[in-house]
DNA sequence: ATGTCTTTGTGAACGCGTGCACAAAGATGG
DNA sequence: CCATCTTTGTGCACGCGTTCACAAAGACAT
């Protein structure tokens, strides 16, 4: 998982768990693919395998939007994509503005699936004066003076972090003074923000850390049976060396902030 | 969030449980900040602050990796990075490739934080010809036809995908056959794999959607006041209009695929 | 109209994760 | 050496999320 939610830690709101709300993007996107090839019903079953979970799980999801399936045959495939997409509110336009045009900025920018789904790119803004004016997936990138007033006049509430970590806390502060109230932090840094904004992070080296971690032991498992009785000869000193005093410094590999 | 486990759903491997181990890289980040600062020792308190999370629940992470803090003083900095370090498998190499050397795959390429903490990018694969040989983020890139061949070479077990959703299971499937074990999936696609592989996901739009649903609910909370008596006069056929048999196919908004 | 068969919707049990609150441990000062 | 004070490590309870398993609901054929 990418991410994490900051602030409202448990709030289920209106009775929708959050695990549930986080789910409902991958429910609509198989649902939109069976549409387009004009499936008219689908079950929980089937269903559930297009978006890789448990049917239990998808129907007790859906009965929290309401009773949307008819028994015996399934859900109405048309019905449900708008149910699920009013309930996102996706049927209304999100302006969002993307903060930091470096490699990641602008690929955001570039995203397809970004404007597919009633997000509206409203302004690429950047730091360097060297990029005002420059286009990027055809908008002009624009300076971070105009900030605060590209906010207000477009009546934006999605702000999207991909600067330097360094800048990140700076921009998130001036982007929630100039009103946004949600957040997607792409910046590798924790951000504090006051109640009642939202914050999503997306880390990708925290990602692969975590794949990493698995990894190794995955390799460990596969050594564990040839060692196990050569470890029981072993005092344990070899995994657990020297946690008496102080930790070995020369050994502490290279690690760098990302 | 922006991910979700695909495979060993509650898999606490060696006793570590899987939410632990999505924190370590958290602590592990600022910790490293404060190693460079040079600062010796941290409490639980202060670096639960720095990290953004409950210092009761760090204390619990740190528990399940052993008794590495001195009561009375806090943790050794220095100390806590190698034993995290070690438990994260970063003190390996971890050759990686990406698959996919579009905006985002180049973003990823250039990323800082993927050659900092022990993975380096041992190839970049395209299946456009006319990317072959050129050169980004200093590493030329290499086309798909040597896919196999490339894994085989580097002993690459780490795999990040950043394909069209249309090739993401086709390059997963050959990544997996030539020994793939860890994938990191960019692509808006549910993957299917075999045991053994573990998936992670990093869904861009579904990010935002879940910021979609909880801005929607708080405009919703704001109005709810002035709308109260309201709603009790009108007989509920607003809402939930028609949910008696069909979908209304008119008003379903303009949903494109990611 | 009635029976059968499919599929939904959900009650209930279980397990994981979180946070409180406190006892144990050790540093520090006298 | 003893008292005090700070901070860790953890037992415990609670709540959310997941899964099972089944009764209710409705389609469909006869």
């Amino acid at each position: 998982m990418a991410t994490g939610r900051t602030h409202r830690p448990a709030t289920r709101s209106r009775g929708i768990p959050e695990a549930t709300v986080a789910r409902l993007p991958l429910y609509l996107r198989a649902l939109t693919a069976l549409s387009e090839r004009s499936v008219p019903t689908v079950s929980s079953e089937e269903l559930a395998a297009a978006a890789g979970v448990n049917s239990a799980k998808l129907r007790k999801d859906f009965s929290y939007l309401g009773s949307y399936g008819t028994r015996g045959v399934g859900y109405d495939v048309e019905y449900l994509v708008y149910q699920i997409s009013r309930e996102l509110g996706l049927t209304q336009d999100w302006p969002v503005v993307i903060v930091g045009i470096g490699n990641l900025g602008a690929a955001l920018a570039n995203y397809g699936g970004f404007a597919s789904r009633g997000f509206r790119v409203a302004a690429l803004i950047d730091a360097d004066p060297a990029m005002a004016g420059k286009p990027v997936a055809g908008i002009p990138v624009q300076h971070t003076d105009e900030l605060e007033s590209i906010i207000r006049d477009n009546g934006v509430s999605i702000g999207v972090i991909a600067t330097p970590a360094g800048a990140a806390q700076q921009v998130c502060d001036r982007l929630v003074a100039a009103g946004v109230t949600s957040i997607l932090n792409f910046a590798p840094t924790v951000l504090s923000v006051p109640d009642g904004v939202d914050v999503r992070k997306v880390d990708l080296s925290i990602e692969l850390q975590i794949l990493a971690f698995h990894e190794q032991r995955k390799a460990g498992e596969e050594a564990a049976a040839e060692v196990t009785a050569q470890a029981a000869a072993v005092p344990a000193t070899t995994r657990e060396e020297s946690a008496t005093d102080q930790g070995p410094d020369g050994d502490v590999p290279a690690v760098m902030p990302a």
